[in-house]
DNA sequence: TGCTCGATTACCT
DNA sequence: GGTAATCGAGCAA
């Protein structure tokens, strides 16, 4: 049943490459996980770029740890953290081993499982039963799916369609909505076999249009090198979440 | 060993 | 629009 062997991966080669070019490169690409529930897969429209031992705001600035060792490795692979104490943020290792750079996956727009992923962020089955998207039923596989965010709220208000953004919307989200924890820490993301992968962004010409407009500013959420511009987003995408500057702890 | 802060989100006013 | 929640990593003593 799991349609991903056939699915398209993005190379190796793709990911060895500094984070500032991978960053712009992937959006649009779709990000999928095939866990034991079924597949969902993101379509990307909101990364970061992260630049290891040269980035201040990076995990990897002050050299390895037992936490970011994943980091430092082969590029294409996945690392996984946890932060405040509540959400996972996964992001892509660019660049030779050594270097710590990588592209943190930040919001999505769900083109297939919509149906898991909405019982994974909010606990239901479904808001209303025109998704035929849920874990691997999508008759079209990702083909299927480039309709964009018009089917799975057909028929709900606003509110309804707010949810449907909302749902890989942060990278805490995108995480809960594809079931993405620790235990996919070092996942090699270019692997056929593997549980996560990405693949190419797909050439149909209304995303091509969108994906056309990129547009780059600060960083989301740091206190350190907020001045760099490595945030990349689809301008105009619902799906992007919000720019909110880091905020300093009340004592 | 203890303390502080964080690549965030949901909920309350 | 503002704030509490929550816990692991990293640093200092």
């Amino acid at each position: 049943m799991p349609d991903h062997d056939q699915r398209a991966l993005l190379a190796r080669e793709f990911f060895d490459r500094p984070a500032t070019e991978v960053a712009p490169d992937l959006l649009g690409c779709v990000l999928w996980h095939d866990s034991p529930a079924g597949i969902v897969a993101a379509r990307l429209v909101e990364v970061e770029a992260y630049r290891g031992g040269m980035d201040a705001a990076s995990h990897a600035f002050r050299g390895p740890t037992a936490r970011n060792a994943v980091m430092f490795g082969p590029p294409g692979h996945a690392y996984v953290y946890f932060s405040y104490g509540m959400h996972y943020c996964v992001n892509v290792v660019c660049q030779a081993p050594g270097r710590g750079e990588a592209v943190l996956l930040r919001a999505g727009a769900v083109v297939e499982g919509a149906m898991l992923a909405r019982q994974r962020r909010y606990g239901v089955p479904a808001a209303s039963g025109t998704d035929a998207g849920g874990t691997s039923a999508t008759g079209g596989g990702t083909g299927g799916a480039a309709a964009g965010p018009a089917g799975p709220d057909a028929g709900n208000g606003s509110r309804g369609r707010q949810r449907e953004l909302d749902l890989a919307r942060g990278p805490g989200r995108l995480c809960q909505a594809l079931a993405i924890d620790r235990s996919l820490d070092g996942a090699h993301v270019c692997a056929p076999s593997g549980p996560l992968g990405i693949g190419p962004a797909q050439v149909d010409q209304s995303q091509a249009d969108s994906a056309a407009i990129i547009r780059t500013g600060p960083r989301v959420g740091i206190s350190k090198a907020v001045e760099l511009p490595w945030r990349y987003w689809i301008a105009g995408d619902g799906h992007v979440s919000g720019y909110r500057p880091s905020k300093p702890r009340s004592s």
